[in-house]
DNA sequence: CGCCCACGTTGACACTGTCAAGGGATTCTC
DNA sequence: GAGAATCCCTTGACAGTGTCAACGTGGGCG
């Protein structure tokens, strides 16, 4: 159940933290602290203060991309929806790698292969359902402009419910399910697979 | 041209800063330096480190709502299209100011009247234009879940295309223009004037 | 055995935000 | 006009931070 490596512990922790309070007030040395070991300990196991951050997004780009697989696997009724809100509630349930994730201060991506083919993993699936709703005779900018529209809806309303003043405004959230499904609705991008229009 | 007081040079200096590598690494003794001045100066402008975000935010906020105030003026064809544009114009051209209106951990709009008011003002805005577009019939949930899907995609491809990564992915975005309103158009939350469909 | 290496330690450095006290002008008050 | 108050800024100190450097220590391997 406890980490066992401390660099596990370490990553658990810190992701804890942000999820928590945000990235910024990160401590390594509290940190290391709390876990009961000496204030450079965690750069054996991690380079740079960025390297904890690096690790966090690269963890949270598979489990990302794991959580929209899912999300699709089940043959849903309505596809878009459906990675909709996986996306959301991904970044709902995992603020901790979330807020790391779209963060180029903290940890940029370029810098690090290994974490810019995970990202790209995770665009990948987005891209890949719209080509398919959008069907192969699609033009490429009709495709781009449409993942486009995909990734900052589900991107905002992520951010907005995350950080963002959103509820305060919209009132209290009741369903998560049914809020994403209305905006899905309103936006036009819903695609329902039963009724073919 | 140059700022007239210490508080304005600070604050110029900060959001200059934050535009370039964002808020994190900003040394309140660095930006003191910059301005020629000891390292407590600037407390005597602004309580707190805290304090300066709440100053850019307050000034992101106001020119957030005069810009998309601006954009609805002109009467345009499209209206929501224009408020996104408007939008996602705004935090482009303003990275400083609006890396900062939309981090809760560094200025926690519910301490600051005057930041609340200011930042409701802004949502007001989004609100009433929705209001304007759906019509009096429309129910209060139409309203908030299609301005929780305006203010989404607004944001989301605001926030992309500052931090995220989406010019890597997407491509070079040739114009700004073109891509709002292709995305725009994508979703089905364009609402052009003319031509009733 | 001797060696290396992964893992962890202590110590030091420059830098940060913030508290405390002081020092000149300018302005207000009597 | 003299004294006081106020504003704006300075210097000094403190704990806490990330990071560089050097120093154990224990286990695997030739």
């Amino acid at each position: 159940m406890a980490p066992a490596t401390l660099r596990e512990t370490v990553l658990k922790a810190a992701v804890d933290y942000i999820a928590e309070h945000g990235p910024d007030g990160l401590s390594f040395r509290q940190v290391a602290q709390a876990a009961g070991v000496s204030h450079q300990a965690p750069y054996h196991h991690f380079t740079d203060r960025k390297g904890i951050f690096e690790a966090i997004s690269t963890e949270g780009y598979e489990m990302f991309t794991a959580a929209m697989l899912d999300a699709l696997a089940g043959d849903p009724d309505d596809p878009t929806t459906a990675l909709l809100e996986a996306y959301v509630g991904f970044a709902l349930d995992h603020r901790g790698h979330f807020r790391v994730m779209f963060r180029p201060d903290l940890c940029t991506i370029g810098d690090n292969p290994e974490l810019q083919r995970v990202a790209d993993a995770s665009f990948d699936v987005l891209v890949d359902l719209v080509r398919d709703v959008l069907g192969p005779k699609a033009s490429i900018n009709d495709i781009r402009a449409r993942a486009t529209a995909m990734w900052a809806l589900a991107h905002g309303l992520a951010t907005l419910l995350i950080d963002g003043p959103l509820e305060n405004k919209i009132g209290r959230i009741g369903s998560r399910r049914a809020l994403i499904r209305a905006v899905a609705e309103q936006s036009g991008l819903a695609t329902p697979k039963k009724r073919k229009r």
